[in-house]
DNA sequence: TGCGCTATCTTAGCGTTGTTCAAATAAGAA
DNA sequence: TTCTTATTTGAACAACGCTAAGATAGCGCA
C-alpha cells in the first residue's frame, strides 16, 4: 500500500520527472546562471541520480531544448501583452521590439540558453518562426498593418528579418558595461533601447 | 652550445609558446569547429604538455581572449579595405555592414569565440569600442561624413549602436536554415545581408 | 669555468563533467 | 501470484579545467 498521499502524490517514482527536470533547470539557472546549468545538477536540484535525465532526454542539449522552449512561450506572452497593450500599429511595431529586448534584459540567462540552443543547429524551433501564430509571423502582421505593402513578399519578408536581428543584437549588447553612462543620460535602459531602436527603419517608421 | 640553428631556432625550450598556442587555437578552430576548443586540445595541437598553457595564460578563458583579440584585428582589416573600396560615404556605411557580417560568415567560429568573450564578461575589448582608431569610431566616423549631424552625440551614439546591434544580430541569425530559400531567391548569401540591412535606418540612408 | 636563480615545461593527480551499462526497483497486466 | 515493461540507481569511463611538486634549460655572476 502506499504511504498515504505524499505531498506531490507520486504515482511513479518520481511522477513527472521530465517536468521536474525542466523546471530544476529554470531554477538554477536563475539562481546560479547559465555556466552553472550541467546536468548533474540539473539532477541533484531535482532530487535525483545523474543517470536518470537520460531516460527522458537523449542529451544534455536536448534537456536545454526543452528548456528553451520553455523560455520561448514566456517570450510569447509577453508580445502578447504588448501588442495588446496598444491600438496604434506603428506603435505596436515599437513596443513589439521593446518587449522583446526588455524580455532578454530581464532574463539573460534564459535568453542565452534559447538563443545558444539555436545557433548550434543553426536552426530556430518551429514554433517560432514558422507557425501561424508564431512571434515571427505576429511581426509581419503588424509590420503589414503598420503600412508595408503586403504584395512585396521579398521586402516583407527583408524587414521582418531586419527587425528581428536588430532586437537580438540588441538584446545581447545591451548588458555591455560601454553603455552605461548613455543608459543614464537618457535615464534609464528602457529609454536607451527605444533610442537604439528609434535608429532601426522597420521600428522607426513601420516600414 | 647550441646545435647550430634549430629550424625554428628555439633559444628557450619553445621559443615563443604563448604565440604558438594561439596559433594553435586558430588552428584547431578552423579545422575541428568551437566546441573541440578545449585547453588540453590547443596544449596537444602544439605539442605539449596540457600544464604548459599555464605559464602562459591564467585561464582558458585568457587564452580565448588571446584568439579573440586576433579575430579583431583580422576583422579590423576587412574593414579598413570596406572603407578604402569605396568613396561616396553612404556607400561606405553600407559596405562597412556588409563587411561586417560578411566577416562572421566566413569565420563563424571564430566569431563565436570573439563575441563570447564579451558577452561573458559584458564588455568589449577596450581596442573595439574605445579607441581612437577603433572599429566603433570607423563607424561612428563614417556616419557623420555622410550626413549625420555631429552636434547631435547621443543621437549620433544611438544609431552608431543600432548599426552594430543589427549587424551583430544578422551576423548569428544569418546561418539558421529558415532563410535558405530567401538566400536563393535573391540569387546568394551577399544579397540577402543586403537586402536585410538596407531595411536597417542607417545603413540604408546614412542618417 | 662553475654556481645559483628563475622561467619554463612535465608528470601526476584532484574534482567535475557528459555519457553508458548492468543491475535494482516499481507499476500494470495476465 | 508472475511476467513485462518503464523507470531509477550505482559504478564506471574518458575528457575536461586546474593545481602542485619536481625536472630542465637558459641566464647572470663569481
Amino acid at each position: 500500500m502506499r504511504e498515504s498521499e505524499a505531498p506531490e502524490s507520486r504515482p511513479y517514482h518520481h511522477g513527472d520527472l521530465r517536468r521536474a527536470l525542466v523546471e530544476a533547470a529554470c531554477r538554477l539557472l536563475e539562481k546560479e546562471g547559465a555556466q552553472a546549468l550541467s546536468l548533474r545538477a540539473v539532477a541533484r536540484e531535482a532530487g535525483v541520480s545523474p543517470a536518470a535525465p537520460y531516460h527522458h532526454f537523449k542529451d544534455k542539449s536536448e534537456l536545454l531544448d526543452a528548456v528553451a522552449h520553455e523560455g520561448w512561450e514566456k517570450l510569447d506572452l509577453a508580445f502578447q501583452a504588448a501588442r495588446d497593450a496598444h491600438t496604434s500599429p506603428p506603435d505596436r511595431v515599437r513596443e513589439l521590439g521593446v518587449a522583446y529586448v526588455c524580455f532578454a534584459s530581464q532574463h539573460p540567462d534564459l535568453y542565452r540558453v534559447m538563443y545558444d540552443c539555436s545557433r548550434d543547429k543553426a536552426d530556430m524551433p518551429a514554433h517560432v518562426l514558422e507557425n501561424e501564430e508564431s512571434a515571427y509571423r505576429r511581426v509581419r502582421e503588424v509590420l503589414i498593418s503598420a503600412g508595408a505593402d503586403p504584395s512585396d513578399e521579398i521586402g516583407l519578408e527583408l524587414a521582418t528579418i531586419a527587425c528581428w536581428c536588430a532586437a537580438h543584437g540588441l538584446a545581447e549588447m545591451t548588458s555591455f558595461k560601454q553603455f552605461e553612462p548613455l543608459k543614464e543620460a537618457l535615464g534609464g535602459e528602457e529609454a536607451f533601447l527605444r533610442g537604439v531602436l528609434a535608429h532601426v527603419g522597420v521600428f522607426a517608421k513601420g516600414l
